[in-house]
Formats: structure tokens, sequence, C-alpha cells
DNA sequence: GTCTATACTCTGATAGAC
DNA sequence: GTCTATCAGAGTATAGAC
């Protein structure tokens, strides 16, 4: 029988409710901020522990100390980001003016590309192979969301508050066109020099493309 | 000295004049095809040459009789890909009716998209690891065609022809828009369905986005 | 030209000392 | 908790027979 004295059996990070310490706390989130630069830039087999544990200032198999494996570090992150990534379309409000929520979400979505490439191409990296790990939120979570969004803007369409379009591509189309800066940003930088922040006029050309789209 | 009756030094692929039998071009064509199935599924370290070597119906040593590394087989699928790549681009017509010319290498790009995802996944792949193999082409031939056809764009804008829009980002809007459906196939069917054509409605939804925003 | 066998390298993961 | 050492497997590439 287990004595209160002894340590949990299980790894630090664990799903149970096994009490970290803050040396675990930080060294976990080290590697997991370790980790998202190292998958988003060379994707998961790309990837290499070495790399994740030299980026985080620990040795592999300190890094395997608190991480089961190589899958269970993504994984980890994943499901830390998935919540997020759902945030912005969460807010679109369908009592508000709906040419403003559809603006507004755009503009979340392309700052949340500014701020967080990273993720962005994170997640670019795993619906590129098929979305393997992504299936069960993109088919469950992801889709009820974007559901839900398509029919408050179709009323809104009908209703002649907006110009009846399609709402998934409407939705869709939002997402390729503020995500393309995280995720193309190389070849953006490549075509217009690195002196140029790629993202400088996205935002006034976008405001002008939605509202023309838009308007009734 | 070499004798006109001696073999060619090279590898039967090598880009010096080297005649190839017909059983080489045979097997250099089913490996390039099934090198595209797999780099474009996995990316380059994703992929194995195994899997391109049993994609081809060849052995592993059999393709590498073909072809020097797997970086080699990468390289020429690549290369015979980038002039393509530019085409519908470069077929834009600074003579011909704005509004037409803009919707068409919309229409062009679309149409590539669902006649080539691979092709488009192989590239997206690329880029989204920082175009390590791309940097030159990206900031050369393509750089110059885009910087070109920009300025055709800005000129049919201060004419009055089209409204007045950053080229450039006109230009971003249309790839990201179009190889949305191919990169990100996956997320769509997840989330429409898997009976639908992720690109039904697609062409529909963009023609009325550029119609409107262009009108002058 | 194609195959079997194999050398070699990289990488994920574990053992065990401290 | 962290390290050094090491194993096991995968994967690239080569040697050499046929």
């Amino acid at each position: 029988m287990p004595t209160p004295s002894m340590p949990p059996a299980e790894k630090p990070g664990a799903s149970g409710a096994a009490p970290r310490s803050r040396i675990q706390e930080r060294n976990r989130a080290r590697i997991l901020d370790a980790a998202l630069e190292v998958f988003s830039n060379h994707g998961f087999r790309g990837a290499t522990i070495d790399q994740i544990a030299t980026e985080a200032g620990l040795s592999k198999p300190n890094l395997l100390y608190y991480f089961d494996s190589k899958d269970a570090v993504h994984s980890a992150l994943l499901s830390r980001l998935l919540d997020d990534w759902l945030e912005p379309l969460r807010h679109l409000d369908a009592t508000g003016d709906p040419q403003t929520e559809i603006l507004s979400y755009m503009r979340r979505k392309l700052a949340m590309s500014r701020t967080y490439p990273r993720e962005s191409r994170l997640f670019a990296n795993e619906i590129l192979q098929g979305a393997p790990r992504l299936e069960r939120f993109i088919s469950t979570e992801l889709r009820a969301l974007v559901d839900e969004k398509a029919q408050v803007i179709a009323r809104w369409g009908r209703e002649g508050r907006i110009a009846e379009v399609d709402p998934h591509h409407l939705i869709f189309s939002i997402w390729a066109l503020t995500q393309h800066y995280a995720d193309f940003a190389a070849q953006i930088r490549l075509i217009r020099g690195a002196e140029h922040d790629p993202q400088d006029g996205a935002e006034a050309f976008l405001n002008h493309l939605y509202t023309r789209m838009l308007a009734p």
C-alpha cells in the first residue's frame, strides 16, 4: 500500500492530480516552448528530441524524464493549444452587427498570425500531412463550432444584412488569408525583401476585401 | 580516352545529354511520380526511400541506381515542377481586360489546386519549413515575375480600371485562397464531411469575392 | 539493371550511477 | 532530478553477386 510520503507513481506531467514542484512546472514549460519552436519549423518527423532538449537547456534523457516519448511532447503541445485556437471564432457574436463581427473575427485571426506564427505553422504542418493527430478535434469540436457560426452568417445573409455568400467558404477564406501570413512567411519575405514586415498593409487590404465582399 | 561505345560515366539521369533507354525513362518517371506522392504527404524528412521505391514498384537499391540519393530525387522533382508553377501568373496579360485577367488567373490557380494537389502540398511543405531548397527560385524567378505583374496591376489601379489595391497582397490573396483548397483539404473534408468535394462552391465564392473587390 | 546482404549513421528510448 | 553510457530500431547508402 502506498504511504502518504511516497512519490507519485506517474511521470511528473501525467494527467492525474500529481502535484508538481516549481522546478517541474518550469522545466515542463521550457520543454513545451522549445518543442513548439522545433516542431513548427521542422514538422513532427523532422524534429529530434535532441534539438528540443538542447533548445530547452536540458539533456535528452532529462527531457524524457518529463515526457514519456517524443509523441507525448507533441500531444501535450497540441492539446494545450487547441482551446486557444477556437477562441477567436467562438467570440463571433450572433447578436452583434454582422459586418463588424466578421471584420473583427478576421482582424483577431490576423493578429494571432502575427503573435503566434509558430502555433499556426504547427497546425499547418499537421493538416498538410492529413491531420492524423487532429482528426478528432477537427471533426468534433471545430466542426461543431464552424457549423454553428455558419448558421449565424447564413441567417445574416437571408436577412439582407450582408451579401448572401456561402458561410463555410467565407470562414475558410478568413483562415486561408490570415494564416497565409504566418505559414508562408518565408515566401513573402523572399518576395518582398527581408526589410519589410510581411504583414505590412495586410490589414488594410483585408479590410477593403471583406468590406466590399460583404456589403449587402 | 572514352570510346564511342563506352557507357556514359554518369548516372542515367544526370544532367548531361546522356541518352536514356525507354526503360530508364519509364523508371525515372515512375520514381518521380512515386516521390511526389510520398513527399507531398509526409514532407522530406517524413518520407523514406523505401516507401518511394515500393510505390514505384522497385527495390530500394534499384531506386538508388537511378538517383544518387534521397535528396537527388527531391531536387529532380522540384526542378521539374518549378517552371509549371510560374505558368498561370506568366499568362496574366497586361493588354487584356483587367477584371477578366485577374479572375482568369484566380480560376487557373484554383484549377491547378484541383488537378495538382500533390504539387501544391509539396511546395507548401517546403515553404512552411523555411523554403531552404526554394530560396533561390523564390527570390529570383518568382520574385521577378511577381514584381512585373504587380506593376501591371498597379497601373490598372491608377488608371481607374480596377479598385486601387496593393498588388502584392492581391497576388498573395489569390495564392492563399486557391492553394488552401489543396493544402488544407484534410481539414475541409473533416469539417464539411467526406461526401462533399472540398472545392464545391469555391469558384462561385471566389468569383463573387474578386468581382466585388476589384470593381473600380 | 536488379537483387541480397550489409555497413554505417541517426535517433528514440532505457539503464544505472550520482 | 540529472547525467553518462548504451541499446535497439529505422533509414540511407554501398558492395558485390547475378
